[in-house]
DNA sequence: CTGGTAACCTACCATAAGTAGCCTACTCGT
DNA sequence: ACGAGTAGGCTACTTATGGTAGGTTACCAG
């Protein structure tokens, strides 16, 4: 006969534990539920079933549903910043910047698939409910991008162009976003080569640009 | 006393109307009710209640509350693509048309705000449930930037060149949801200002990879 | 040993999607 | 005129699931 014990995931036995770690469990079997069922197929009962505890526990520690899986999202998305600003940082110039930014941006994407479905590919992410997270995951590369174009061209824009830089940025990142949704369907193409294709694209007007900003005030 | 017409939307009484008729009442109404509520919190009954109507109708028309909005989505989108279609037909040089369709494409979203916060700035859209509606809305932007380049240049990219040009004109039609993002957020900012950002933006790289890939097979 | 509290549970509620089965007004052939 | 057939519609229900009220048990400090 089946005990409950047949649907608990290995490593998330039942029973007492700190707080801390019920979390931690919590949000690691969340995101695995939420990438496999999407957001709304993913049930809060079936969450608590695979993690050996009852509804209410989930709802002490995240409040409600909508909160856990908005956490979900802003976590991955830290994740995903930390990597691209970290390989932006081991080149200098501006170009190279961008390119090695593009390349850990899509290369964490192929590792975290899973975590990058939660993020974008599945979910009612754009939904008014979520639409903040995801925004600020756009904001973050748009602004990590306007630092980089600051400190390359060594003067900052007016206010007037200041909005469109931030304009232009919000719409690379998009870009990415996209070009991300096409890649599910070509993984075969790799990472470098989507990175290359899309700075080729996006190089030149930027750098025309950044020229145009840096003479007006 | 209140009776159930308090609640009745002006201009659609209740009784018998032709089943088009009735269908094209319930969409309108669930354009508004979308558009008001956001997929999740409208509610079919709600929906039913404007209409002076009762549940199984709605389900006897559209099949499923998903079902309902996907209609809604892909006749937004529809009207969207005409508008860009017609606009790009009345120019010739490339460039021009680019700039026409993107300045229609704005117009579009700011005459039809409402329409538009249902295709893409509320909703769940990207929910694996409604992928498939939005990706056909930015494929068809896609298709058409790519035909209109083929007739440009005169020539047709081979496969090679063809998987990158869609690519990138995915990506494009993404820097264009982005970007209208950011407009709602800044509305005093004209449609054709920011079709020329957009365009001054791309346009460098676009005009570079046309040529390149009429350069090869 | 005992009070306090952190962690957890059972049992429930409320909402909203979706459905089964029935009713009724209109059309149309005779 | 009138009855069969059907399009259009309704009431009343089931089911699924997010969320909660209130109680219970293990653990620790003093």
């Amino acid at each position: 006969m089946a005990s409950s014990a047949d649907v608990l995931v290995k490593g998330y036995r039942p029973g007492r534990v700190p707080r801390a770690v019920r979390a931690e469990q919590l949000l690691d079997l969340a995101n695995r539920l939420f990438a496999e069922r999407g957001f709304h197929a993913a049930s809060m009962d079936e969450l608590a079933r695979r993690a050996g505890v009852s509804k209410p526990v989930i709802y002490d520690h995240f409040g409600s549903k909508e909160q856990l899986f908005a956490t979900c999202v802003r976590l991955t998305g830290e994740a995903l910043a930390d990597r691209v600003a970290t390989a932006v940082s081991e080149e200098s110039d501006l170009r190279a910047r961008l390119r090695a930014g593009s390349i850990a941006y899509f290369r964490f994407l192929q590792e975290q698939l899973q975590a990058w479905v939660v993020l974008f590919a599945d979910a009612e992410v754009r939904d008014a409910r979520f639409a903040a997270e995801a925004s600020r995951i756009r904001r973050r590369q748009s602004d990590l991008m306007i630092r980089l174009m600051a400190e390359s061209s060594g003067t900052s824009p007016g206010h007037e162009g200041r909005a469109r830089l931030e304009a232009m940025t919000l719409a690379i990142a998009g870009a990415f976003e996209s070009l991300s949704l096409w890649w599910h369907e070509h993984p075969e193409v790799p990472p470098e080569e989507l990175a290359d294709w899309l700075l080729d694209l996006i190089w030149p007007g930027l750098e025309r640009l950044i020229a145009q900003l840096a003479a007006s005030p």
